[in-house]
RNA sequence: GGCGGGUUCGUCUAGUCUGGUCCAGGACGCAUGGUUCUCAUCCAUGUAACACGGGUUCGAAUCCCGUACCCGCUACCA
């Protein structure tokens, strides 16, 4: 047995979402990969939730995060719901740290307050703009002396404070995925670093948190890559430990721009509620940027971390193929049929009920529902499909008599083909009313015709109302003897009409 | 605009480090055919790419230089 945080070596990753909004695609997939990296090497993955931002962070999207990365098979050894050795794991819960490097930073002047106010800084950036140059904080409040900064605080005087960026120098980052980029440092400006000691910012909560919690690698998305060189340099003021980076490519929507709302659902609640299963989405989203480096695409949870290596990790972004997904979805659901059709035929309920046939759906006993779910499981592309392929067994279906025509039939040739089948089917006992015994009925009495299509055409017509569905014979085996003459004979009196 | 990143079939990608086995392989999609009463599944076949221009070399998707295009960042958000 091994004790909860015991780990084999001492690489520590994180996932560090922030709660304002539901979990984004983008999010869980950063979250697998910083859970393969860490299964593949035997390290530790931590969940922090950076709630920093008061006015846009939410508790009931922490909860969405936590529950669908969870639904996902994603599991951390740290986190704010179950605890670990340098808890708390929200950041809103760890601001006397901050607070604490914030007072070093000031007293070392490696930091100071800035009294600008929001409005001119606004037209500061703009007058720079439109001379053409980046904006950057001119770095007026520096030369604040750190007493005077005092005593306007002392006054009442709100401030920020602001990180002395170290000029005349340059930032080589050597990124797992992309190898080594450079910045230099006159393309940054002194950055605010917190809104006041007990309000910290992203770029310096991350730097803190990240040495106070022992992190070794970071792996996040590409977006953050120039946040890099800003939290390299705080790690250097403060004496920190370097950590390493691995930048991933984005998820892409079909524009090629960074998969958003406006390209469709970005919440992995929603595709859970689409009915897509958790497996699916996992390997799915693991081929997003990597690949194992061979032909194999359908790789369970345990075999992608077996395969997976930083290093074979794509540099550019991909877009989300959710006809891929669709496809990889319906293998998933075809793999789940045969004898562990039990746990999907869970799955399903919900929607049944949504659909409100319940009911109807409870008739049937477990042998039976599970016969119905082999009848479409392969067609099944999402799970919330299953109510839409299977509506008739739930309900008497209503359709135009004219669907009943196969190619050029008469009305009376269908209704003496229906009638025959009635015949022939009703001559089967009840015991005997299988799927095999019912198409060898059926096809006996086919060969006598031109073509086949003219009985099970319009014997599928009457048992479905629909134009493509399962082979007759099995749904009627399904329906018994009793109902399937019933419906045999409301289309022929649908004929009669 | 500045800085950074990226570029192989429509899409996800293999191949690039260690030039030849690549007139570029797999998968999704699409098309056609087979199975079949229909749809789907399954099977088979096909479709389609090395961003562009130079250079190095007997030989370049792979090495070098330049160009183009795309994306990200540019907050008292994360």
């Amino acid at each position: 047995m091994t004790t909860k945080y015991s780990q084999q070596n001492s690489i520590r990753v994180r996932m560090a979402p922030s709660p304002t909004g539901r979990l984004h695609i983008g999010t869980a997939r950063t979250a697998l990969f910083n859970y393969l990296y860490a299964k593949k090497t035997g390290g530790a993955f931590v969940l922090r939730i950076e709630d920093t931002d008061v006015a846009r962070s939410n508790p009931e999207f922490e909860k969405d995060i936590l529950e669908n990365l969870k639904w996902l098979g994603i599991a951390w050894d740290e986190g704010p719901d179950v605890g670990g050795p340098y808890a708390p794991y929200r950041q809103s819960e760890r601001t006397a740290s901050y607070r604490q490097y914030l007072e070093k930073l000031l007293e070392e002047q490696a930091a100071y307050w800035c009294f600008c106010t929001p409005e001119a800084l606004e037209i500061e950036r703009q007058t720079m703009q439109a001379e053409g140059k980046a904006p950057r904080y001119a770095g007026t409040c520096r030369q604040i002396k750190p007493e005077d900064a005092e005593k306007r605080r002392d006054a009442g005087e709100r401030g920020v404070i602001r990180f002395k960026m170290p000029q005349n120098t340059a930032t080589r980052i050597d990124d797992l995925i992309r190898g080594p980029i450079v910045f230099g440092s006159e393309n940054f400006d002194d950055f605010v670093i917190a809104k006041s000691l007990d309000e910290p910012l992203y770029n310096f909560a991350v730097v803190i948190d990240d040495y106070d919690m022992q992190i070794t690698h970071v792996i996040r998305g590409e977006d953050h890559i120039t946040n890099t060189p800003k939290q390299y340099a705080l790690i250097d003021a403060l004496g920190f430990p370097h950590v390493a980076y691995a930048h991933l490519p984005l998820i892409l929507g079909p524009d090629r721009s960074k998969m958003s709302k406006r390209h469709g659902s970005v919440a992995l609640g929603e595709y859970r509620e689409q009915g897509y299963l958790p497996e699916a989405l996992l390997n799915f989203l693991a081929f997003l940027g990597w690949n194992p480096g061979t032909d194999e695409e359908i790789l369970s949870n345990d075999q992608i971390i077996e395969r997976f290596s930083i290093e074979s990790i794509q540099k550019s972004g991909a877009i989300f193929d959710q006809q891929k997904l669709d496809w990889m979805n319906g293998m998933y659901i075809r793999q789940q049929g045969g004898s562990k059709r039990g746990p999907l035929l869970e799955l399903i309920k919900p929607y049944i009920e949504r659909a409100g046939f319940a009911d109807a759906f409870n008739k049937y006993n477990f042998n039976d529902q599970s016969s119905i779910l082999a009848l479409v499981i392969e067609r099944m592309k999402k799970i919330s499909e299953f109510v839409e392929l299977s509506e008739f067994f739930f309900k008497t279906p209503e359709y135009d008599r004219e669907l009943l025509r196969w190619k050029n039939m008469t009305d009376e040739e269908i209704a003496k083909s229906l009638s025959e089948t009635q015949k022939l089917l009703g001559a089967i006992s009840d015991g005997n009313f299988t799927t095999e015994r019912i198409d060898a009925a059926l096809k006996t009495y086919a060969e006598h015709l031109k073509d086949k299509g003219s009985v099970f055409w319009p014997l599928r017509v009457a048992l479905t109302g629909r134009k493509a569905s399962p082979p007759p014979a099995a749904i009627a085996a399904v329906f018994g003897k009793l109902e399937t003459l019933k419906r045999i004979q409301i289309a022929i009196d649908k004929l009669a009409s």
